[in-house]
DNA sequence: CCAAAAGTGTTCGGACTACACCCATGT
DNA sequence: ACATGGGTGTAGTCCGAACACTTTTGG
């Protein structure tokens, strides 16, 4: 592996979140041999953009593209290296002696996040390094390299940010589902309840949701209706959003 | 100068705003014997954390210190160099030959920006390269190096947005304001104009302004009372705001 | 006295909150 | 029938937007 095709000194970790069983999870790696879990992360080509670099990351462990991916903080701590694991991997094998400067060199890392929709998300990928890629619930993260925890910590803070302004679903949700599953998804992001009826309400006023005319059957109570994402719609909302602040 | 001390594709830019004549200023450097502008900027020492070396750009040209200082966005598009520009500099005896390889890299770029009170930067300090130090308006910008004038456009953004959330004229307007005045700073960040009863309304419900007793004399109009920062509960509103996101 | 701008109060409407009620579904 | 949770409506409250009047200052 010849690193000298990577910006030295810059690393990308992605904070990848998906849904599921009324949690969020983030996607994890478990390193090789140690008890450490670590973000999907990776390096910048010499000739790659930045952000690209960030989609590539998505893109190898996920297999997903065209998915919202946020930078949304830098973490520039001097002390962010990671030698003692970086030896430990070298003794064991899993790193090659070649690449020990590399990998134990401080590096400025650039927090991306992205909302995943957990199902479609087959089977994630770990790499040479980690024995494990896993979604871990958000509340109850192992032990993480360096300061990953952190930056989990303040990708979730932005995250809950981010709902207050503008919808948040498409990605995150199967393509068909039901307004209080929608809230569910609010109430895990936001650690908090919500009222029904106003939820309802708000979220029906964005004008982004389309009744299939479906209603979810099966439960011991009256049927939810189905709705889609007008994905048009949405994609202007966020613009509308992005766009409040033009110079 | 001995560029090893440095990280490597690391670089810091820093939107250090003014405000004076009811104008937003920009504090700008001209490059030696060009027509082109550059923002405050700086590298990472091997082992200063990134935060630290912005508090030191800040530090270096204006010889202000304890200011807010905040870290916005980062610029790591692919083309982010400047092989023409350092070669010209080199050329004209500016920039030493050895220095011409690190100068031409390309640089991933920590954008931070800070608002400092106008009068209290006496005398701005050009580096080496640069001939001149100004406060340039904000509307007003010379032609800027490689995406400078982005990144100028993204921290006016971002501080617009901060303005909805957060009070602001702490560190950019002088230690004794009137009411009108800092309404002035407002609609100058914003652009727009805005309510005067309702403005006065909103900033006194904060509770962060200090009635000195005095009145601004000289106008052939009423005199407006004197206002000072109320410090403590100033800093209170900000960490309420950023507490606001506790996991 | 007059122009100019500061200080004060009131009203209106929209958005969010907190509720109570009815409806459909599976057991 | 009944427990469960979805769909609908409504009154109260808070906040911001819009606006009219009075007060103080210098000329």
């Amino acid at each position: 592996m010849d690193r000298s095709n990577y910006l030295p000194s810059v690393s990308i970790d992605c904070v990848i979140l998906g849904f599921h069983d009324n949690e969020l999870r983030v996607l994890l790696l478990k390193i090789k041999n140690l008890n450490i879990w670590a973000l999907p992360g990776g390096f910048v080509e010499l000739s790659q953009d930045l952000d690209l670099a960030a989609t590539a990351v998505l893109k190898r462990r996920t297999g997903l593209e065209d998915i919202f991916l946020k930078q949304f903080k830098v973490f520039g701590a001097a002390d962010r290296n990671q030698v003692e694991t970086v030896d430990k991997m070298v003794a064991d094998g899993i790193l090659p002696e070649a690449s020990r400067a590399w990998f134990a060199q401080r590096f400025i890392s650039v927090g991306y996040y992205a909302l995943v929709e957990y199902a479609e998300v087959i089977k994630p990928q770990p790499d040479f390094t980690s024995e494990a890629c896993e979604w871990v619930p958000l509340n109850d993260l192992p032990p993480m390299i360096i300061d990953h925890t952190e930056i989990i910590k303040q990708a979730h803070i932005t995250l809950k940010k981010e709902l207050n302004y503008q919808p948040i679903g498409l990605n995150l949700l199967p393509d068909e589902f039901t307004i209080p599953e929608l809230q569910a998804l609010y109430e895990t992001i936001l650690m908090r309840k919500l009222d029904r009826r106003n939820f309802r309400r708000k979220i029906l006023a964005y004008g982004i949701l389309i009744d299939t005319g479906q209603r979810r059957m099966g439960a011991q109570n009256r049927a939810p209706i189905i709705y889609k994402f007008n994905k048009e719609e949405y994609q202007q909302v966020l613009a509308r959003e992005l766009e409040s602040g033009i110079f």
